[in-house]
DNA sequence: ATCATATATGCGAATTTCCATATATATGCT
DNA sequence: AGCATATATATGGAAATTCGCATATATGAT
């Protein structure tokens, strides 16, 4: 797990659109992802796995859902980096959490009671 | 400048190294980080110019030498992304400093009297 | 002026990354 | 079993990245 690899995770669009998204809403299903994305089912997905291939999520299959989050076990470092970053880039992700609040037929489990 | 091209430029092993050793050093010039990666004199020079044009390194000419440092007016989440990184990944870089660290006629002017 | 050293850049080839489309798998409902 | 929804993966091609080599520029010394 050196850093390089790491970087080339955060350095794509809807990659590191994904990650903060997660970071900051604790977790979310694919289909919540492609909401606030706009994205494809297939884009979304396979970005997914390569950041959970390299350490960087983890998933939970719950019913027909996959939920996304962060592992408990990500490196001190790497969970700094990303709150770094989602403190100084509010404008970056504004939109994407505007779409996300906004999405019909959300599944519950998340934020919901 | 936003996140994700930040994100790029960290993401390669050439530009990460430079970076990190310039962010522990203070500066470096070109051939000194030659020496501390043992990589191609052109090589060094596009990443440096590189990260230059995104506003991750400063440059200066001294003489026959151009030394990189950080820019002073470098965005305060990316001076903690690179101090981070740098903290936890010292085995990542040690072998660089160390090479550095051995160097025969390092030019003077960086930490030397 | 000539030469040596240090650094920057132009260019084509090789590699890597990314995407769109199609298809496969898994779960839940009737 | 059959169907709808949610998610994952395979595949071929387009686009971006990286590299090696050659060459250009800049400085300093003789």
């Amino acid at each position: 797990m050196n850093p390089v690899s790491i970087f080339k995770c955060l350095a794509d669009d809807t990659r590191l659109r994904s990650l903060l998204l997660i970071a900051s809403e604790g977790e979310l299903c694919v289909c919540e992802l492609m909401c606030a994305l706009d994205e494809s089912q297939p884009k979304i997905s396979r970005h997914l796995a390569q950041l959970r291939a390299a350490g960087l999520l983890h998933d939970e299959r719950r019913g027909q859902w996959v939920y996304y989050s962060l592992p408990t076990d990500l490196p001190h470092w790497i969970h700094e980096v990303l709150a770094q970053t989602l403190d100084a880039n509010q404008a970056f992700i504004q939109p994407n959490q505007h779409a996300l609040a906004g999405m019909q037929n959300r599944p519950v489990g998340s934020n919901c009671c």
